[in-house]
RNA sequence: GCGUGGGUGGCGGAGCGGUCAAUCGCACCUGACUGUAAAUCAGGCGCCCUAGCGGCUACGGGGGUUCGAAUCCCUCCCCACGCACCA
């Protein structure tokens, strides 16, 4: 963080505001912060997708924040967990995830983990480690923390539950599961989406009942995607951090307007002062929500692939979308020689799904050559060693040549 | 095991004998407009072609009734709920 001159007073304040809607013992954890002790802090991540999209970076930053602070940051791989699929926010059950996912997840995480926390000071941990070795009669045990009611007061499981809603037993043993890992590794403080708070409660009340002391907890806000629904890999509407420089600023200046605060607030550093400034400016009509989400672009992509691949993408953006030249690299396909029907070579270059759809995207005028609309669907084009620049729509392109 | 209600397009969810390739919402695509790939508005959104009130394949699987079935019947599979059996 670039906070040089602050007091540690207003770092851990910041730390229990920002981009937190609900921290459990407040001044408890307030007062801890401003102690000397060494936390240990806990974050459990499901390997349920390959990548690791800006909402989840939302929860690592956090992370990082207390790794500044000197505490010591507890990754828990829910590798155990991730078998048993995880009820959260969702009206029906998820699926669950092999071994072998998990595995293979994992190695593609801690790579881009490494992008937001300092891995080399986390203590990485999976909680099969002890799940696994549960005996029934322990697990009977630890279910004994818990009564039904108290699980149907989760708000998911009231809801499956009036609506006659299936609801597995596992799904129930699921908070256990993840309370449990906070007795494990002794958490002195977990964090988690806002989602999540049942979970993370359910942690303190089994601390409390193996005999020791709770966590306190922070749960953060949930970011929206780019659609304006809650960030899910299963909702198609994520920004991944892996996602190639000119694609994720696209993709970031494609958010709603109203939610350019939020994303400053919670996947960037800039200061909270200049935020405020930010969303009063652009509602005065002073500054232009697509200026303001050109910086908001350019800050989220200089974290992930540094200031010059962000400055370049968003010159790109600039030439492309608002000033409508080409894009700087445009995908080359060399084919056959000879007259092709253009539906046929939409098809061919990917351009468009079908021949039916390439009908419909002539028909409609989304199709051009060398930025020359062409409007017969019979048309034929003729292709020879020199290239043109097909376009469909108003973002994709593809130059096409002959082979000799 | 018995009973009841269900299984429809990427998802949610209509339709319950005929213009149903299937209302609608979301997502997605194109166009207009703009401040951007925001918002808004318009159109589109199974596949094929000789592009047409065209052909083909589709409403869990299979079979049947009918001029005609997503819609009715039989059967199988799957799901939920209730009941029972067994403890």
């Amino acid at each position: 963080m670039r906070s040089s001159k602050k007091s540690k007073t207003d770092i851990v304040e910041e730390v229990l505001t920002r981009g937190v809607t609900e921290v459990v013992d407040r001044e408890h954890l307030k007062k801890l912060l401003l102690s000397n002790k060494k936390l240990r802090v806990k974050l459990g991540i499901d390997p349920t997708g390959p990548r690791i999209h800006l909402g989840r970076t939302v929860l690592l930053r956090k992370l990082r924040a207390f790794q500044e602070l000197g505490h010591k940051v507890v990754l828990i791989v829910g590798d155990f967990t991730a078998l048993i699929g995880d009820p959260s926010d969702k009206l029906s059950k998820r699926p669950r995830l092999t071994p072998a996912q998990v595995a293979d997840n994992m190695r593609n995480y801690k790579k881009q983990l490494s992008k937001i926390i300092d891995l080399s000071s986390t203590e990485l941990r999976y909680n099969s480690a002890w799940l696994k070795k549960l005996s029934f009669a322990q697990v009977t045990e630890l279910a004994e923390s818990f009564s039904v009611q108290q699980m149907l007061a989760r708000r998911n499981f009231k809801d499956r539950y009036d609506k006659g809603v299936d609801i597995s037993l596992r799904e129930f043993l699921y908070p256990l599961m993840q309370g449990y890992d906070s007795v494990a590794i002794k958490a002195d403080v977990e964090i988690g989406g806002f989602d999540q708070l049942f979970n993370l409660m359910a942690g303190r009340t089994i601390q409390k009942y193996y005999g020791e002391k709770e966590q306190d907890i922070l749960a953060c806000e949930m970011l929206e995607g780019t659609d304006g629904r809650k960030m899910s890999t299963s909702w198609g509407n994520v920004i991944n951090i892996t996602d190639e420089p000119n694609d994720m600023f696209g993709k970031l200046m494609s958010v709603r307007d109203e939610l350019i605060g939020k994303y400053l607030l919670l996947t960037t550093d800039v200061a909270l002062e200049k935020i405020k400034n930010i969303e009063k400016d652009i509602k005065s009509g002073k500054l232009n929500p697509r200026d303001a989400k050109l910086f908001l672009s350019r800050e989220v992509v200089s974290i992930y692939h540094g200031e010059k691949a962000a400055e370049k993408a968003e010159a790109n953006f600039i030439s492309v979308f608002q000033k409508g030249n080409l894009p700087e690299e445009i995908k080359e396909i060399k084919t056959n020689s000879g007259k092709i029907e253009i539906t046929e070579l939409l098809v061919k270059t990917g351009l468009a799904a079908s021949k039916g759809s390439a009908f419909r995207l002539v028909e409609q005028g989304g199709v051009r050559i060398d930025g020359e609309k062409i409007d017969d669907p019979k048309k034929l084009i003729n292709i020879n060693s020199n290239s043109f620049v097909l376009q469909s729509g108003k973002r994709n392109f593809v130059k096409v040549s002959g082979k000799k």
